[in-house]
DNA sequence: TGTTGGACTGCTGACTGGAT
DNA sequence: ATCCAGTCAGCAGTCCAACA
């Protein structure tokens, strides 16, 4: 029994998405669940509706929130594709103690990882998927083990809740601005270890962040007059420019794509900033 | 709305001159 | 005024389920 439902559960999305929705009723899609697995359902007939109407209140929400996305972005929606997701979240206290995990959050802690080793190849979407059905198809026994997990977690919130000192407002505004700090300085303030030859080209320095050596080689580029007249986008090289970055004898290189030749003369990252 | 899991995608930041 | 070229670390968001 609890094998046919996880069966029905598993194939029915396919057969949804298949079948002609102004046409098909529940007995349809019923058919079409009994041709793929080759038995007669009728003893599953209200699982099969129940999961039909589970499928469709999602697929109806789905659209709607989409819908409403796009009617409430309108002609905005290009001016903000711009800055993508752009929506920072807001910050949270990290010190706050996590919110307790119900039964099917502790199952699927539990069983996650299991299906993935068992499964390597399934994507993170198909595991939550066979987790859906597994947990709709579970024995009341199973499902028991799990609620009372979630009992356990319900008590650690509780626990922890009750010795939770909220950070204070300074000191979140402190972490906001940091926040605001990190996002802004992106990945190049890290500091590297310059190669031997970087470091003679440089003048001494041994360590530099991506944001210094760019500019650093720009200003090189124009104190030895090294852009090409014809087309400013292209760097003649010096001798001593085309030796650091291993050029050919007089070859010549688009002045945007420099720090792919200055990749190699950062070594590695300068530990503990 | 936040919670679990982690791979994946895409944006952001600095730098510049030329092209549109 | 805005976009484009290239780099990449770090981050935000997405995917998907059900539940409190």
């Amino acid at each position: 029994m609890e094998d046919t439902q996880r069966q029905i559960a598993r194939l029915l999305p396919d057969i949804i998405r298949g079948a002609d929705l102004e046409k098909a009723t529940v007995r349809t899609l019923q058919k079409s669940l009994e041709d793929s697995l080759g038995r007669d359902l009728g003893e599953h007939k209200n699982f099969i509706r129940a999961e039909v109407e589970h499928f469709l209140k999602g697929a109806v929400t789905k659209k709607r929130a989409a819908l409403d996305e796009e009617g409430s972005k309108g002609k905005k929606a290009k001016a903000q594709k711009k800055t993508g997701r752009g929506k920072t979240k807001e910050l949270v206290d990290p010190t706050r103690p996590k919110g307790p995990k119900g039964a099917y959050m502790c199952f699927v802690s539990a069983r996650r990882s299991q299906i993935k080793d068992a499964n390597p190849d399934m994507t993170f979407p198909d595991i939550a998927r066979e987790l859906g059905v597994e947990w709709k198809t579970m024995s009341e026994a199973s499902r028991h083990r799990y609620e009372q997990m979630a009992e356990l977690d319900k008590d650690r919130y509780t626990r922890e809740m009750l010795s939770y000192v909220p950070l204070s407002d300074e000191k979140m505004q402190e972490l906001r601005e940091q926040q605001s700090r990190r996002k802004a300085a992106g990945g190049l303030q890290v500091m590297y270890h310059c190669s031997p030859e970087l470091t003679a080209f440089l003048g001494g320095a041994k360590t530099i962040n991506r944001k210094e050596l760019t500019t650093r080689i720009w200003k090189y580029f124009r104190e030895h007059n090294l852009m090409d007249p014809i087309n400013k986008r292209f760097i003649v090289p010096d001798t001593k420019l085309s030796k650091l970055l291993k050029l050919q004898d007089g070859e010549r290189f688009l002045a945007f794509t420099v720090s792919r030749y200055l990749n190699p003369h950062l070594v590695k990252k300068v530990e503990s900033q």
